[in-house]
DNA sequence: AAGGCGGGGCT
DNA sequence: AGCCCAGCCTT
C-alpha cells in the first residue's frame, strides 16, 4: 500500500471514530485563543482530569489576557498552587504581558510569533494554531508520539532527537490541510483512550488495519522502554518555627525548584543525627534567628521528579523578642490562619495537615 | 545531548 | 517502586 493511501485511510478512520467516541472537554467548547492557550499550558505533562478544575478556576479569576497581564504573579501562583511545574504559571503571566505589549492583547496567529512567547514550544504552538486558528500545523505531544510510532513501527527512544525528527515529519504528513481542528483533537483522544502506553485497546482501534505495530504484534514493545535512573532519596529537616503564635515562612527564588512559592524553612542533612543541627545552623545563617529548641513532631515523605524526600518536622519555639536579622530569602512571620493566602508547595500543605492532626490528637489527650 | 522542573494516579 | 502525563527551557 502506498504512503499517501495509508495517510488518507488513517485520517478518515480517525475522524469517523472521533465523531462517535471523542471526549467533550471544557476547552473544546471555545475557540478563544486565550482559553486554548491556558489549557495547553496546563496540559503540559499533566493529565486531563487534573487540569479541568484548574482550568475553570483560572479563567474565572483571569478571564482575559489583560486581566492576567495586570495581575500580581503571586495571585497567579496561588491559583496554580498544587498543579506543579510552576515555571508554567510564571511564563503564562509574563506571556500575557508580552501579548499586551507586542500584539495589542491578541494572541498572534503565526508559528514564528507564538514561539516568541515564553512557555510556548513547537507542539503547544501547533495546538494553538490548529485548535484556535484552524491553521494546519502538526503537534507532537506524548499521545501523538506514541500513536505515530506505533502506526509506523518506529523503534528506539522516542525522546532521542533522531527519532523525534522522524516523528515530526510523520506527524506533519498526517496532519490534514482542512479540518485540522477535528483531526488534532481526534489523534490526541485516540492516544489517551485507545492507543494507551500500556495495554492498548487494539481490538477497538479504528487504525488497527493501518497500524504496522499491530500488524507485527509489536504494540506492547513500542514505545521501547528507556533506562530507569533511580531517584536519590534525601533527608530534610523542616522547621515549624514559632514566635508568639506566628510561624516563619520564606519565599523560594523564582529560578529553582518550586520557584516563587512560600514554605517552611528546610535543610538537607546527610545523616539523621545531623538533621536538627542543619536546621538550627541554616535558620541562623539565612535569617539570623536563634531557636531555643527543636522538638521532633513527625515525619512525612514526598516525591519530586528527580528525587524523593523524607521531611523530619521540628517544632521550634523562639523567644518573643527574636527578630529576622538576615534575609537570604524573603521571609516573614504569619499566623496559621494567614497561610491560606500564600501559594505553598504541595509538600508544605502536607505539613500543615500533619500539624493540625497532631494538635487534634493532643487536645483529645488533654 | 542531557538534565531540571511537580504532582498524582495507576500498575 | 516505577511509569507516565496535550513539554519547555537551560546548559
Amino acid at each position: 500500500m502506498g504512503h499517501a493511501n495509508k495517510i488518507e485511510k488513517v485520517r478518515s478512520a480517525l475522524l469517523r471514530w472521533y465523531r462517535a467516541k471523542g471526549r467533550d472537554l471544557p476547552w473544546r467548547r471555545t475557540r478563544d485563543p486565550y482559553r486554548i492557550w491556558v489549557s495547553e499550558i496546563m496540559l503540559q505533562q499533566t493529565r486531563v482530569e487534573t487540569v479541568i478544575d484548574y482550568y475553570h478556576r483560572f479563567l474565572q479569576v483571569f478571564p482575559s489576557v489583560t486581566a492576567l497581564a495586570g495581575a500580581d504573579l503571586e495571585a497567579v501562583l496561588k491559583v496554580w498552587e498544587g498543579l506543579g511545574y510552576y515555571a508554567r504559571a510564571r511564563n503564562l503571566h509574563r506571556g500575557a504581558q508580552t501579548i499586551v505589549e507586542e500584539w495589542d492583547g491578541e494572541l498572534p496567529g503565526t508559528l514564528q510569533d507564538l514561539l516568541c512567547i515564553p512557555g510556548i514550544g513547537r507542539s503547544t504552538a501547533g495546538a494553538i494554531l490548529s485548535l484556535a486558528f484552524e491553521i494546519s500545523t502538526p503537534i507532537l505531544d506524548g499521545n501523538v508520539k506514541r500513536v505515530v510510532a506505533r502506526l509506523f513501527a518506529l523503534r528506539g527512544d522516542l525522546k532521542s532527537p533522531g527519532v523525534e525528527q522522524k516523528l515530526w515529519k510523520l506527524s506533519g504528513a498526517l496532519t490534514p490541510k482542512r479540518g485540522v481542528h477535528h483531526y488534532t483533537q481526534a489523534i490526541m483522544d485516540l492516544g489517551a483512550m485507545i492507543c494507551t502506553p500500556r495495554k492498548p485497546d487494539c481490538p477497538h482501534c479504528p487504525l488497527r488495519n493501518e497500524c504496522k505495530a499491530f500488524h507485527l504484534q509489536w504494540q506492547e514493545k513500542i514505545p521501547s522502554p528507556t533506562k530507569k535512573n533511580s531517584r536519590p532519596h534525601h533527608q530534610v529537616a523542616l522547621g515549624v518555627i514559632r514566635k508568639r503564635g506566628r510561624i516563619l515562612i520564606y519565599q523560594r527564588p523564582s529560578d529553582g525548584l518550586l520557584g516563587g512559592l512560600w514554605g517552611f524553612p528546610n535543610y538537607r542533612s546527610r545523616t539523621r543525627k545531623g538533621l536538627l543541627r542543619a536546621l538550627v545552623q541554616g535558620v541562623r545563617k539565612d535569617y539570623g534567628i536563634r531557636m531555643e529548641t527543636g522538638n521532633p513532631v513527625g515525619i512525612l515523605s514526598h516525591g519530586y521528579t528527580h528525587f524523593t524526600v523524607t521531611f523530619h518536622l521540628f517544632e521550634c519555639p523562639c523567644r518573643d523578642g527574636e527578630k529576622i536579622r538576615k534575609r537570604a530569602f524573603p521571609a516573614k512571620w504569619v499566623y496559621p490562619g494567614e497561610l491560606k493566602n500564600y501559594p505553598l508547595a504541595s509538600s508544605d500543605r502536607k505539613v500543615i495537615r500533619k500539624l493540625s492532626a497532631i494538635s487534634r490528637q493532643q487536645s483529645v489527650k488533654r
